[in-house]
DNA sequence: CACTTGACCTGTCCGC
DNA sequence: TGCGGACAGGTCAAGT
């Protein structure tokens, strides 16, 4: 589910409402939302009070006085909802993909010593969430893989490429969504700015001209900043800290815009199938270079 | 080795 | 309405 802006804009919210807040009760349903749960978990959040919340690639961090971390994977379908206390049913009907909590998806619930909550829900159970020595985070196999930040101030066209390169004769999509090369980018943000820097999804890195490849280096980083600027995308399981949707989507130039016309040049959008994963091309202006 | 395909889960949508 | 199959924003393990 979310990329890096969608995880982006859930920080910014935890951010602003959790820092402070100490932990009173910890529930979870299901061995796989907190692979060591077998080390009683309410023993070491019980207590424990929240510092700041960081992000990682599609990772978020909370980081707690107690030098542990929780780290929380939401892959497809995991949200992360706050709510106040006597705020336990749906938010107004307009605002909100949530209803009352916690629901049939809910499979974490953190309740802090002033009666608010952190949900954490996931349909599709593929997310996690992990309480680790904070010291040990970036040890992680999974942290430790990552590419480079693609919005760091030290993310460069030159770093770009070379990362890149280093798989030149794969798909270049399958390349952006490999979060070892560059962390982040999910199926909605490649195909949006291979689109606009007109390359098809499937060419192999090498055949991509260098010219290409920094129009893909700026609109990757243009398509993630306005992302994050509007909160995000919301398909259907997407929300915010606060349980509310993004507008990204509704910017969208081809994702889901299958049998619309290309903004640019009018020719339909189709969908085609690239690296196993629906991909959306106009196939006018993005041709595969064989 | 490098690269591609399935599996992990649940829910929804689409065609019959 | 009911049922089968394809598909969904991510990441691994297992295959070729």
């Amino acid at each position: 589910m979310p990329e890096l802006p969608e995880v982006e804009t859930v920080r910014i919210g935890l951010n602003r409402l959790l820092p402070g807040k100490k932990v009173g009760q910890v529930w979870h349903d299901w061995a796989k939302s907190f692979p060591n749960a077998q080390q009683d978990v309410a023993k070491f959040l019980v207590g424990a009070t929240i510092e700041q919340v960081e992000r990682r690639a599609k990772v978020l961090l909370i980081n707690l006085d107690t030098k542990y971390t929780l780290v929380i994977h939401l892959k497809m379908t995991g949200q992360l909802v706050y709510r106040g206390e006597q705020n336990f049913g749906a938010g107004h009907p307009n605002d909100s993909l949530v209803g009352s909590l916690p629901d049939k998806s809910t499979r974490v619930i953190l309740t802090f010593t002033d009666k608010s909550k952190l949900f954490f829900n996931d349909q599709r159970k593929f997310g996690w969430v992990r309480l680790l020595p904070t010291s040990e985070v970036p040890n992680i196999d999974f942290m430790k893989k990552l590419g480079p930040e693609p919005l760091s101030e030290d993310f460069t066209l030159k770093i770009f490429s070379d990362r890149l390169a280093r798989r030149h004769s794969s798909a270049i999509k399958a390349v952006l969504l490999d979060q070892t090369v560059i962390a982040g980018v999910g199926n909605i943000y490649a195909d949006e700015s291979l689109w606009a820097a007109k390359i098809h999804p499937a060419t192999t890195v090498q055949k991509v001209s260098k010219a290409k490849l920094k129009s893909l280096f700026e609109a990757l980083q243009a398509v993630l900043r306005l992302s994050i600027e509007l909160g995000g995308s919301s398909d259907r399981n997407y929300v915010n800290a606060e349980g509310k949707k993004g507008s990204y989507l509704g910017f969208a130039k081809v994702f889901r815009h299958e049998g619309q016309p290309c903004p640019r040049c009018g020719t339909i959008i189709i969908k085609i199938r690239v690296a196993g994963r629906g991909t959306h091309i106009c196939p006018r202006e993005q041709r595969l270079i064989k």
